[in-house]
DNA sequence: CATCAGGGCCCTG
DNA sequence: CAGGGCCCTGAT
């Protein structure tokens, strides 16, 4: 396979991280590992990798770049996971116990959807994929920003695309880094993307979006935003202040809503693919109309309508992996 | 070869 | 509120 990005992203040699910490994480049962740490429907990006039972992922945090690694040593109803920080030195005195709570956050180890799980276990619709996935979550892994940069990336464009725009990115902007046997890209943030100009990031096949990357990093340089901060904020603010970023609208804000804040219900909006694949998997029809599809989560699944529809999506990507589906090929596009 | 929509959003009228 | 424009690419 034709690897994400060029071996030496930014015209520089890996950074070489070695272990420097390790604890064991105890998130609330039920707690999916796999299902958590991998999300089949996501495009791959050069920043993490999977594997039954382990997961990598690159971090900045605090002016560094770290590599985490996370081992399944648990089981749904009594999960534990194995966390491993490698980073480029000694850290400050403090800096793992200001990280952890935030990995914590990142990774949604401590949200209880205990209630979902069993009110629904039994559904026509949602049985089987609970009972594959049951203690699956939305789950951000990026900060606020990265993630922004990425819902960015995937506007107006097929997948295929998307990859090639972040991996671009990659390669002009962030470093890579070494640890565990891996390669891997870290990213950039608000500060370095900035010092590119519009003409500069265009050379990057981004089009009109280096225009939103650039206002999106100002508006995370100037601190206006403080995720940490947001994330104690009820949703109408938290919508008002994400969404007032410039290149941030409707669609964006509902992924975002679900994805980075938690929020497991309140869908009100279904892109035109997901749209299509729906219409499929319910309904047996090439197309039915959106308000259909918002009507039949509402009535079903009130107050879990997004965490229905994650359990249902990320089900079918699953299945995805272990054979072909045909009509779903047809829609992704990747290649 | 040309045209067009794509996992939207902004701006204008 | 509707519709054009926007960067690029692969599909048709």
């Amino acid at each position: 396979m034709v690897p994400l990005h060029s071996p030496i992203a930014g015209g520089r040699p890996p950074l070489r991280l070695r272990p420097v910490a390790r604890t064991t994480l105890r998130p609330r049962s039920p707690y999916n590992f796999d299902a958590n740490l991998r999300k089949p429907s996501h495009f791959p990006s050069s920043d993490n990798a999977w594997d039954r039972g382990s997961s990598w992922i690159t971090m900045r945090w605090r002016n560094r770049r770290l590599g985490l690694r996370f081992r399944d040593e648990g089981t749904v109803d009594d999960p534990a996971v194995r966390l491993t920080i490698f980073a480029p030195g000694v850290l400050p005195r403090g800096y793992v116990r200001d990280l952890v709570p935030e990995i914590v956050w990142r990774f949604n180890l401590n949200q209880d959807i205990s209630g979902f799980t069993r009110a629904f276990e039994d559904d026509e619709y949602l049985g089987p994929a609970i009972e594959r996935w049951r203690g699956m979550k939305p789950v951000a892994a990026n900060s606020l920003y990265e993630t922004l940069m990425i819902y960015v990336v995937i506007q107006n464009a097929v997948v295929r695309r998307s990859i090639q725009m972040l991996e671009a990115l990659f390669d002009r902007l962030g470093r890579d880094v070494r640890f565990d046997g891996r390669t891997m890209s870290t990213f950039w943030t608000p500060r370095e993307m900035l010092r590119l100009k519009e003409v500069d990031l265009r050379r990057l096949k981004v089009g009109y979006r280096a225009k939103t990357f650039r206002r999106i990093s100002e508006a995370f340089g100037r601190r206006s935003l403080d995720e940490r901060l947001l994330r104690e904020m009820p949703r109408e603010r938290i919508e008002r202040e994400v969404g007032d970023l410039y290149g941030v609208g409707p669609a964006t804000l509902e992924y975002l809503l679900f994805e980075d804040f938690y929020f497991l219900d309140g869908l009100r909006l279904i892109p035109p693919w997901e749209r299509k694949i729906m219409s499929r998997l319910l309904f047996r029809s090439s197309l039915v109309r959106e308000s259909r599809i918002l009507r039949f989560f509402h009535t079903r699944y009130p107050g879990y309508e997004k965490l229905a529809f994650h359990y249902l999506w990320e089900d079918l990507f699953w299945r995805r992996d272990r054979e072909t589906i045909d009509w779903l090929e047809r829609e992704i596009r990747r290649s």
